[in-house]
DNA sequence: TTGTAAGCGTTATCAC
DNA sequence: GTGATAACGCTTACAA
């Protein structure tokens, strides 16, 4: 690998030239400059950016930590955040947690060790201690750390208020509520705004904690055997509402006639599946790129608008409701 | 961020005895060595990697180019490949090339300019001129670059042999193959494979190309309705067999009764939805796992033995065939 | 066993 | 406009 001294050498130039000729910051000899670029080209020099990070004491990776990685929603998220990263000269270091704390805090020291420049975070498993004192820029998805930590996430709340008015509006009087782990934030808003509805309304309604991406079916079967007359579902995620889906209608009753179901998410697959999927719509698109946005603001010293950040959502009416 | 210098200050002791101390290589006093511990522990030091690593000319950084992210089969690889990347103390930047020539080539820079100490490339769009001369190690998932540098994949050949004996033993006589991109490998292989054994048993076949992930489903019910007498299809993954069973059921075919369905893949969602899919069953985890200790030996100029691997796959029988 | 100092590939501050 | 050179934080001969 050819290095700035080699190009140097080459074009009868000195380092300083030829970094100046790369960082465009100040005007070189226009003859000169074109030594320089002859050289890069004949040597095909790429800076080495793990010295230049070294001076600048930036390393232009940001670092995403997630839960785990076989799930819809935090692909999108992922696959979004990569985009608007690498539009923005950024790259990023992939961490699984593993919804493992030790895992967690392990990947902490090492964006230390890398100099990251900014932290992503969508966990639930955090150490809150292990940022409080942390020197580098963060932002959390679907996840408060802190008062000051900044966050984004879907408004959770709004999108529990979504589902009920629907489910509601369309004469469901015994309802049921499967939703994630209940010590999540975004459960627990969309819990409250969906019960806030349900109960201007009063009416029933039950509420069982699954697993997002891999909901037990024996659970929701049991549930559902034991609510016979439920005749409205709401699930925290499309992968739940699936497997309801599966269980009604093994149990024989009629999707949207007998039972409504909404889910959560708006996965690709939510269309593609019969009958297709009702469901609330985040937008990966809006949530990663604001943190990214924001992100970057932190990194640069700006401030920003709002520490806690909601991005709307929206229903979905497909199939599994009237 | 305290330094190593901060450390020798701080146990007053000079920075290489520091640095022997954290790197375990030479002896030390163990009376000094405790002070450097404590003064490592007092100021929360941890080494700067990015130092470390320009003066050994290597990163701990392990490269991957998806071509997507948005696919379950490249997320169940790209999570087991982080968690023994990991485990290996390295560390994984994710790189989404989007099935575009000119980001990947760009990405590819970017991996020298962070001295990157090896790839694993799961990519259709490469530029083969741009691997040749890199002096990083790779290796390739699903994709032959050259006859030199290493790949490992399915055996592709098997699967297609597979679906077609299990259609072929269900008595199946018009059989559709809707593939992935005819250009790739990995497609290829299948198709021989299936051809081969319907030759054997002279069973017609239609093979008709989609895009795996999102297939259009006007031009599956297209295929369908002019090949009305289908009896069996085999797709290339699980999501496109998930669309031909809907345009299926939309058209009044009883599966498995009427026509019989195999996918590739075996997604996670494959055994949820209903009818479960009969699918060809890929071993992320072992090519994955594969994947990177191959490059690691790469990496430690270490020999392999075989330099484009299969792994086997495996019928999976569920509902949608006899 | 420990310290000194050179060097990894950059950038930036001086001079000239 | 351009060239020396110190510095970034670390490792490793080479000395002591």
């Amino acid at each position: 690998m050819a290095t700035i001294k080699d190009v140097a050498k080459m074009a009868h130039v000195s380092v300083a030239t030829v970094s100046r000729v790369i960082n465009k910051k100040q005007y070189v000899n226009i003859a000169t400059k074109q030594l320089v670029l002859d050289a890069i080209t004949a040597l095909s020099y790429v800076p080495n950016e793990l010295a230049r990070s070294l001076f600048q004491k930036e390393s232009r990776i940001i670092g995403i930590i997630v839960p785990h990685l076989t799930s819809y929603y935090f692909i999108e998220l992922l696959e979004v955040i990569e985009d608007v990263v690498t539009s923005q000269n950024y790259h990023l270091m992939v961490c699984n947690s593993q919804d493992n704390k030790d895992r967690e805090s392990k990947y902490l020291q090492v964006f230390q060790q890398y100099n990251i420049d900014g932290i992503i975070l969508i966990s639930n498993t955090s150490r809150i201690r292990d940022y409080q004192d942390l020197a580098i820029p963060i932002i959390a998805i679907d996840h408060q750390l802190t008062e000051e930590i900044p966050s984004v996430t879907s408004n959770n709340f709004q999108g529990g208020v979504l589902a009920a008015e629907k489910l509601v509006a369309c004469g469901c009087k015994k309802i049921i509520h499967f939703r994630g782990p209940s010590v999540l934030l975004t459960v627990q808003e969309r819990t409250k705004g969906f019960k806030s509805v349900l109960e201007k309304h009063q009416i029933n309604n039950f509420s069982f904690d699954l697993d997002f991406k891999s909901p037990s079916p024996e659970d929701i079967e049991k549930v559902i055997n034991s609510n016979a007359d439920c005749d409205g579902v709401f699930c925290d995620s499309d992968i739940m509402a699936l497997h309801v889906v599966q269980s009604m209608q093994k149990l024989g009753r009629r999707i949207p006639e007998d039972v409504q179901i909404i889910g959560f998410d708006n996965i690709e697959l939510s269309r593609v599946i019969s009958p297709k999927l009702s469901t609330i719509g985040q937008s990966s698109e809006k949530i990663g790129r604001y943190a990214v946005e924001t992100l970057l603001k932190l990194i640069e010293g700006k401030s920003i608008e709002e520490t806690h950040k909601q991005i709307d959502v929206i229903l979905i009416e497909r199939e599994t409701t009237k």
